[in-house]
DNA sequence: CGGCAGATGCTAGTTTTTCAGCAGTGCTAT
DNA sequence: ATAGCACTGCTGAAAAACTAGCATCTGCCG
């Protein structure tokens, strides 16, 4: 057996995706969830070859089966995260933050929150 | 508004991120920077692919092609973000904004920087 | 000019991905 | 307990992705 792991296919990825973002999915969840749905057997033989790839677990929730990712959301986000700033922003930190405030319109609110997050970061650093 | 999501493969994911890192790439330059690198020629096919699929277009330098992205980095950096935020941050600025700044060790100047971004968002939003 | 080095265009073949259909199994309401 | 329904397991095969190798072309240098 091998750890094929990084190898995932666009619908492999695609269907992470969709179960990153719920938390959580049933075979039917993905179905609806998947841009140019295949039919409900792909996304189930898509869902076994995924699992035996180590990417997802499952349990038992009555009759069916619920999908959960076996890396956990926190780690996963800290990885796409990390590709994008060295993809697209040269690795810079601060020029993401920048495009993400620049492309979100952010309430008082939420500004005060990112304060606060400078702020500790400030703290933290001393 | 989500009209250029063309299903891009593993490897021609691999090499588009290659080229927006870079800026533009030659068929050399996309081999050497690929992981698990496969021949010479399969990365000159699928730069064509790429290229069909409107994804890259060249310019002749001298003797060789030298590849460059139809979608602005500017763009496709909105997008990508925009995709992550949505997938592993339940579309949350402020809590991926949170995410970036806790993994990545900032200097005290690069804080200051990201204090005149939300001091410059705060006027705008007024 | 003639040849070498480095690139590209193309084709054909292998491997991986993607898919649908059918059979079997576990719930649940009669 | 049993019929109906919602799911899963599995298989075979089409489609897409991937790859290597050879033929051809271009630029450069002796």
């Amino acid at each position: 057996m091998q750890k094929s792991d990084r190898h995932l296919s666009r619908r492999e990825r695609q269907i992470m995706d969709v179960v990153y973002q719920r938390g959580r999915a049933t075979a039917a969840e993905v179905l609806d969830a998947l841009p140019d749905p295949p039919s409900y057997s792909a996304v189930r033989a898509l869902l076994r070859v995924l699992e035996e790839k180590g990417h997802l677990r499952h349990r038992r929730d009555g009759a069916r089966y619920v999908f959960l990712p076996t890396v956990p959301r926190e780690t996963a986000r800290r990885s796409a995260l990390a590709r994008v700033v060295r993809t697209f922003f040269g690795g810079s930190t601060e020029e993401t933050v920048a495009a993400l405030i620049d492309q979100s319109s952010l309430s008082d609110a939420d500004l005060d929150r990112l304060q606060d997050l400078i702020d500790r970061a400030r703290q933290e650093g001393r």
